[in-house]
DNA sequence: GCTCTTTGTGCAACTAGTTGCACAATGACT
DNA sequence: AGTCATTGTGCAACTAGTTGCACAAAGAGC
């Protein structure tokens, strides 16, 4: 559960409006935690709730109001807590492995494969602009301790999406090549290797 | 919401039973899909409701007692039209990204460091189970469609560990040559780049 | 001054997934 | 015969995330 943790840490870079706070999710932390402002809303309303957080004194606090968010210190602990304690990794899970797994169980295989042409490009594009954030923000000067993390984390998105095309470009090949009516066992008894 | 559909395609690959389709995730589906029992025993009784599939007769269909599930042809055909449809790739989320960027803004490293040692053998074992089934169920022999189709599956969960495992490294390279302190920020003030 | 759009905030209901427990049948051990 | 562990099945409560809507304020166009 990381959505607060993320948020502290946003807070913590620097003090925002819940809108900031969906606007930068959207162009930066959410590469890697996606939320929509309406979590965002509901979770500051529990951080607040907890003590973690504040929120700035403002001349207007009236609904439709900007509302700024500060981290009180029992925020910081906690965040310190939360990220040095070890967490297993998600089993990652992917529909469409499933799909394919699918296709080649009832034999129709046009649907993925298109499907499979639109993920290509759409990683495609997603790669193209981690390498022009990389190429914009981690030039040669930057390389503060700080700097140096959030570069190995968008390496991390750069190479994963460069799997990620590489992986489907091969599948379409392999598509490219199969007969006509894809998958569909013939033998359906058949023992599979449940691999 | 992939489940269903997921279980469908083991069902249709060997009818089978409530435990029997858990064990099957464990060791196959499941490294793409993972569930539960709890939530397999829970689609199953939603599967037979909608009439995809049915309980294989049995002489008696006791509590405690094995029953087995097949595929009803309106199961197949809800199959074949999920599968082919477009479906969005979903937004990755990672804890780890969350936490290490965290680990900068508060300035400990030590915890998270500890945590991606001990990523990196899990991704590694992971990598290495992936290979060895690539090489027990994959050899020259085997190379029917629907052969071909769970290899590219296998071949992405390899490449995927593949890269994990390389960043990782890299990652507590990095770390090595940080500063004691991590990634503690001097000037608080100072403008972010949003990346 | 009045509608219209944009910006900012938020609630409520729903869906998916996880966790924790419970209970029946079976065979084994004593 | 009696308890005990194991196997197979399942419910219920909870947590996280998504979707859909609503409402207030502010400025823009007439």
């Amino acid at each position: 559960m990381s959505l607060p943790h993320a948020i502290l840490t946003a807070l913590l870079e620097r003090p925002s409006s819940g809108l900031e706070l969906t606007r930068r999710f959207d162009r930066s932390i959410g590469y890697f935690w996606s939320a929509t402002h309406q979590q965002i809303y509901r979770e500051l309303g529990k951080l607040e709730g907890a003590g973690y957080i504040r929120a700035l004194p403002t001349e207007r606090p009236a609904r439709g109001q900007k509302k700024s968010y500060e981290v009180l210190p029992a925020g910081r602990e906690e965040l310190a807590r939360w990220t040095s304690a070890p967490q297993d990794p998600k089993p990652w899970r992917d529909a469409l492995f499933v799909r394919l797994r699918a296709s080649a169980v009832v034999g129709t295989t046009t649907g993925v494969e298109d499907d499979l042409r639109r993920h290509l490009s759409l990683h495609q594009r997603q790669l193209a602009e981690y390498e022009e954030i990389e190429k914009r923000d981690f030039g040669p000067g930057r390389d503060t301790a700080q700097d140096r993390l959030q570069h190995l984390i968008l390496r991390a998105g750069i190479d994963l999406e460069t799997v990620w095309t590489q992986w489907l470009a091969s599948a379409l090949e392999e598509f490219g090549r199969l007969p006509e009516d894809g998958g569909r066992e013939e033998e359906p008894e058949r023992e599979q290797p449940e691999s």
